[in-house]
DNA sequence: AAAACATCGGAATGAATATTCCAAATTATT
DNA sequence: AATAATTTGGAATATTCATTCCGATGTTTT
């Protein structure tokens, strides 16, 4: 076949990521990656090294494919608070419109691999610090703009509103419904009065 | 050896679960299992049938002996807020203190096995349940003893206040440390008020 | 067109896995 | 003491798994 790569590197890793999602790095064997990948055995230990590897890599793209949707909700015309609305607005309605959705890989990552694997838990931590971040420059800019009155530093409501975020997940896949996840957005949106 | 059943059930399903707390469902084996209970081969699988139903066995252990931490704080002579500020003091305590503790067995559950595993789903969903109404009836006790002033019903907070439970697990299994687990319980605790 | 090169399919390997099975060991009952 | 009952240790089995390897296939370059 061909002299350069044929296969799109993305792709891959998109639907390699899908089955780590679904069923876990444990959970989940190489054949089942093949298929979902169509890619040869041959092809995939060639250009992945090995399944840890794949694993990790998996965990980078899902990241980044998570960055841009939080991007896409940054780059809108909105006040922070707004910005806090519509991502959690989304988050909730992703989850209901798509119960059998796996949660979130990231989390799931960190219950499964964080403490077994120093590089999984590099990526996680990333993820964390910089998604408090960007909700922190969120608030600050309510708080600048006069849309919130805060008596806590931005910075302490974005690890609060991160972990409001972590648990969604997890009450996703403990089987809360819709109005369950709104009533949670709703207190802690709310409690930033 | 003996006639009747030499070891103890509980023991057996302590120390299962802490296998399966530390390393998953897919990620420990039977050998781990055997080497940590100490029980032979064949009493293991005489007296749990298989892995995956001494798995089910432990998460109902672990449960239960979480829900007597819960007990043990509903019984302290204290309003509901206290009992939730007891409560999450304890969880946080517990988090910071054993930072090799791989998080909660039930929220790892529910990352890994929820949604291939029926039984396991059903576990955690009344643990859910259960830890909700258990906290709403608190904040009831508060709202009733006049030391919050509520303006939803107990039963939202309760929802919340579980969800931040559930993220307080993840964040500890993503790096987060003591100053940045007690900013999230303390913004949550305000935001009652 | 021929040589060089990268990919691919699939068989082969070897280790790890869950589970079964049987004989030996031990205690309770008669 | 002998029999019945039950657990246990460890060998045996049969799968599944990640990984390696090689010959075949196709593409680019000369």
């Amino acid at each position: 076949m061909p002299k350069y790569k044929q296969f799109d590197k993305d792709k891959v890793l998109e639907a390699a990521s899908n089955v780590f999602h679904e069923k876990g790095y444990n959970g989940t064997s190489i054949d089942e990656i093949l298929t979902a990948t169509g890619l040869s055995r041959s092809s995939l230990y060639d250009s992945f090294k090995d399944k840890h590897n794949l694993y990790l890599q998996s965990l980078e793209f899902y990241k980044e494919s998570n960055d841009k949707k939080f991007q896409s909700v940054d780059e809108k015309n909105l006040n922070g608070f707004q910005k806090l609305e519509t991502m959690f607005k989304g988050v909730v309605n992703h989850l209901v419109e798509n119960p059998d959705d796996n949660g979130c890989l990231l989390v799931n990552a960190a219950a499964e691999m964080s403490k077994q694997c120093f590089k999984t838990s590099q990526v996680i931590c990333n993820n964390k610090d910089e998604v408090q971040n960007l909700f922190s420059s969120w608030i600050s800019d309510a708080e600048q703009k006069k849309v919130l009155k805060l008596n806590k530093p931005a910075k302490i409501y974005g690890q609060f509103l991160y972990n409001t975020l972590c648990g969604l997940r997890v009450m996703s896949q403990s089987g809360a419904g819709k109005t369950e996840l709104n009533n949670v957005v709703k207190v802690a949106l709310d409690s930033l009065n």
